[in-house]
DNA sequence: GCACTGTTGTTATGAGACTACTAACAACAC
DNA sequence: GTGTTGTTAGTAGTCTCATAACAACAGTGC
């Protein structure tokens, strides 16, 4: 990994530039003078004094009162547990305080048509462990492709089949059905137009009442397949949408 | 807690401003329109747009390409994971590059004659804990203040002691000492000096060759006392003051 | 069907704050 | 006498904040 990743980090976790860049400076040196870090970290030597203070505020760093002042890092165990403290106090300090503000929308009964979108793989599958951990009743999920089968979704798809709900799985690859050929989990093949050649990458119906569909867009520049999932619950296009479904997956709908 | 602390807290994980004031009142609302987030917010209508889009990529926000677009927010557990995700993964991709490449100084063998400084009552318990931690033969531990002997502090104690490691604690406050009465930690009562009014605030030696001692200063504005510790480990300074302390502490000396 | 008004989504631009970077200098160490 | 140290000042660049403008569209009244 070069440096400047290491350095974009630390800024993201909440350093400067320079600061990143003396935290590393230290470690390499394991103690030194406001000049030798100038030299391995090629921050300006006035910026040396101001960031390595910062940095001690932060407890990241102690100072040597002596002449010239040294500095050294503090352990990487104890620097991981600094920022992670941070971490925690902010994130506690924000959700108190929205958690105390959400309005409860769920239980208005107001029945919303919604489709809501989600981009990206990593937050479609998000998407998919809340609704499957939301389920009360039954879970369906599907997929084609074994790599959207990840072991989050496996774990929370025998979780609720643990806790008594109705579980199902959904695949034309044998090796998706297989990972459940030890649980109380139904799988089974789907039938056209689900079996062919297709563009959608993840199916989930929850309760008879909720469901989502992820298609599968071009590849971004990493090489992973752009997924946007569109889902929605207790509307009358996922009412429609779970009819055309059901329609399809007879073995299912009997046990529903 | 006010809202603008929530906000600071949320810049401080990462966002912006405006992405953090476009959260929260997406929290209030449940659901809405750029124009309902405008008002709820205070956010300028025009940069709700890229605020909240920016959010969604981030996957705390998912968006209904409706008209008029409508936003909602993804679930507190959600942003709260996918904050943490953040977090990790750039504290993992940080310090693997730390790991790599910082210097082994501990044991290059060349005395030091360094003596460092800490400041701040928390770094200072940092300090001292990593100091513990890291003792091989014997620890002993000193304060005046119960409030200084705190709950991470006696469970380090603690845990060098069932480690096999020669642990002592030293304090004129008897309810300190008892503490640690059913543990097989020598607790004492520490001579003058040590037993006077003072500004010391922790005194520690672990090993017979390494020390600390933090003083207490004047009060910040939170009304807690100012900590600084200077601590020295296998330094002449370090000796001396161990020599100090031996010559007062002789019930311990006989048995380190 | 048309005119008018309000809303939506997008784009542009300047101000302010913060960080990066350079320069200068008194005091000091060697 | 020279180089180093620690401090301070100032400018440039970047990012975010905040305002303004506008084309397109939706809704309403006639």
């Amino acid at each position: 990994m070069a440096e400047s990743d290491a350095v974009s980090s630390l800024e993201r976790l909440g350093l400067t530039g320079y600061e990143a860049r003396v935290f590393i400076a230290l470690q390499k040196l394991g103690s030194g003078t406001a000049r030798d870090v100038h030299r391995v970290a090629e921050v300006p030597r006035s910026q040396v004094y101001s960031a390595a203070e910062n940095l001690e505020e932060r407890g990241l760093v102690e100072v040597q009162q002596s002449n010239p002042m040294r500095y050294r890092p503090v352990s990487i165990e104890t620097a991981r547990s600094i920022l992670r403290e941070r971490f925690e106090r902010e994130q506690e300090r924000a959700f108190d305080y929205v958690e105390g503000v959400r309005e409860e929308h769920s239980d208005d009964g107001e029945e919303q048509e919604d489709i809501w979108t989600v981009r990206g793989q990593e937050h479609v599958e998000d998407r998919i462990v809340e609704l499957i951990r939301e389920a009360e009743e039954s879970v369906i999920f599907g997929t084609p492709d074994p790599d959207l089968m990840t072991e989050t979704i496996e774990t929370a798809l025998r979780d609720r089949e643990k806790a008594g709900l109705y579980v199902g799985v959904v695949s034309v690859d044998e090796g998706v059905r297989n990972r459940f050929a030890d649980d109380a989990v139904l799988t089974t093949v789907p039938p056209p137009p689900f079996s062919g050649d297709t563009s959608i990458g993840r199916v989930v119906r929850v309760d008879g009442k909720g469901v989502l569909l992820s298609v599968l867009g071009e590849e971004d520049v990493s090489g992973i397949n752009r997924e946007t999932a569109f889902w929605s619950v207790e509307t009358n296009f996922a009412s429609a949408l779970i009819e055309l479904m059901n329609s399809s997956f007879d073995s299912f709908d009997r046990k529903v």
